[in-house]
DNA sequence: CTTCCACAGGAAGGTCTGGCGG
DNA sequence: CCGCCAGACCTTCCTGTGGAAG
């Protein structure tokens, strides 16, 4: 039994350290993040004399490095005053995680809360009771604690903003600055115009990376990452082009080439190459789709199967066009009817088109065919056989499909 | 130029679920 | 525990429209 994994082990690996391409990995350098840091440091460092830094917001999309330089400013403050024996507390949350006013309070209290039996639990006090033992608690000594709420627009209701933003008068030695970091541009909106104007006093923007400062990235942990000459040249400048024509996100381009690497070590490649990358692109593309038709409500199912049975009837006739939704409801009806599931209206199931559209399995665009009426021009994006091989794990729509010799599939 | 198809897509209202305050 | 409300999900009814055919 050992064996099996002995091999594995030892001549599997292109790697030195996967973990390096992780997004959970924490770098000591963020190159192209220069300026941020030093700009969040600037913000901070009133801290380090015992005052409260001003409130951040930090906007910018996925993979722009919000997180990281957060983190990374916030370790080095933390280091700092522990050298100049200030008290700074760095605590971090994400608030996808920590979703509610309970939550958040009990959490930042029991960040300075040592005793097992005294910790606040899960659940059982009103949140006002919470809220007085996290300010006394916080209030025994003078200290500045720079609370940072990741992905701050998931919290739910306003409340937990409301209630943090004011915190500060109800201590009179402790100091608590937020920094609310997120990447809903339009998150701010919403707010009540006080929790606003506090949370906004400093304000950042972290923009996408381009290609170049992708390839950097990639370089500087490719190195830590894998053995040397395992890449081929190109393979890194091709990852980093790639995540910037999507948008410039890092993680993306971090993801490609692990995954890229771990292609070719599966295919015990010595070498990473291009292909690779390619190979792995559409694995990525796949794996995400997959998770998104997966969870597609039923009726989408349906439409999407009947989608796939219209077109390939298209291509058996050998007619140029593309299918209208006229047609395809009428192939999702039948559907509905074969599967004794009841059928949605024609205004629903157009609704119903448009946001298969917009996750990016179909498109539907508008067109006229004159005399003929206006319909939407619908055709799959996504390979077919995928669709179906996602789709033959749910027994309702199921019954839908056959399999022919060869692995072949076909729809009723 | 007008007609007219086959829908697009807006508006309003119904039904159901689930969270929340009292 | 109950009533209320918001929001997801659908239906019904409707007006609007690009462009080939006539």
């Amino acid at each position: 039994m050992a064996d099996i994994f002995d091999s594995l082990l030892e001549k599997g690996s292109l790697f030195l350290n996967r973990e390096v391409l992780r997004p959970t990995y924490m770098p000591d350098v963020l190159p192209h993040r220069e300026k941020e840091i030093e700009n969040l440091a600037q913000i901070f460092v009133p801290a380090l004399k015992g005052e409260a830094p001003s409130n951040v917001f930090i906007y910018g999309k996925t993979g722009t490095g919000k997180t990281a330089v957060t983190k990374y400013v916030g370790n080095q403050l933390v280091k700092k005053g522990k050298e100049q024996n200030v008290k700074v507390n760095f605590i971090y949350i994400n608030c996808e995680v920590v979703d509610t006013h309970y939550r958040l309070l009990q959490n930042i209290a029991n960040h300075f809360i040592e005793r097992w039996e005294e910790r606040i639990p899960f659940t059982g006090l009103p949140t006002d009771e919470v809220y007085t033992r996290l300010t006394k608690t916080i209030d025994r000594e003078s200290r500045v604690i720079i609370v940072v709420l990741d992905e701050i627009d998931k919290l739910k209701g306003d409340e937990a903003l409301y209630t943090l933003t004011r915190i500060n008068s109800d201590l009179s030695n402790a100091k608590v600055s937020l920094v609310g970091i997120s990447n809903d541009l339009k998150f701010t909106e919403f707010l009540d115009p006080r929790v606003k104007s506090s949370l906004g006093e400093e304000s950042m923007v972290f923009y996408p990376y381009d290609a170049k400062q992708l390839q950097d990235i990639l370089e500087h942990r490719a190195k830590k990452a894998f053995k040397p000459g395992v890449l081929t040249p190109s393979v890194i400048p091709l990852c980093a082009a790639l995540a910037a024509q999507e948008h410039g996100d890092a993680r993306r381009a971090l993801d490609l080439l692990r995954i890229s690497a771990e292609l070719a070590e599966r295919e015990k490649s010595p070498k990473v190459t291009e292909r690779h990358v390619r190979k792995a692109l559409y694995k990525i593309e796949i794996d995400h789709i997959a998770e998104v038709i997966r969870t597609l409500p039923l009726q989408s199912k349906i439409l999407l199967l009947a989608i796939i049975r219209e077109e390939r009837e298209k291509k058996a006739m050998d007619t140029r066009e593309s299918i209208t939704t006229g047609e395809l409801y009428e192939r999702y009806r039948n559907f509905c009817r074969k599967l004794r599931v009841e059928s949605l209206t024609q205004r629903r199931v157009a609704d119903l088109i448009s946001e298969l559209d917009m996750l990016g399995i179909i498109t539907a665009r508008v067109i006229s065919k004159g005399r003929y009426g206006r319909t939407r021009e619908i055709r799959l994006s996504t390979p077919a056989n995928e669709i179906i091989k996602i789709l033959q794990e749910d027994d309702t729509v199921n019954p839908l499909i056959f399999y022919g010799g060869k692995g072949q599939t076909r729809l009723i």
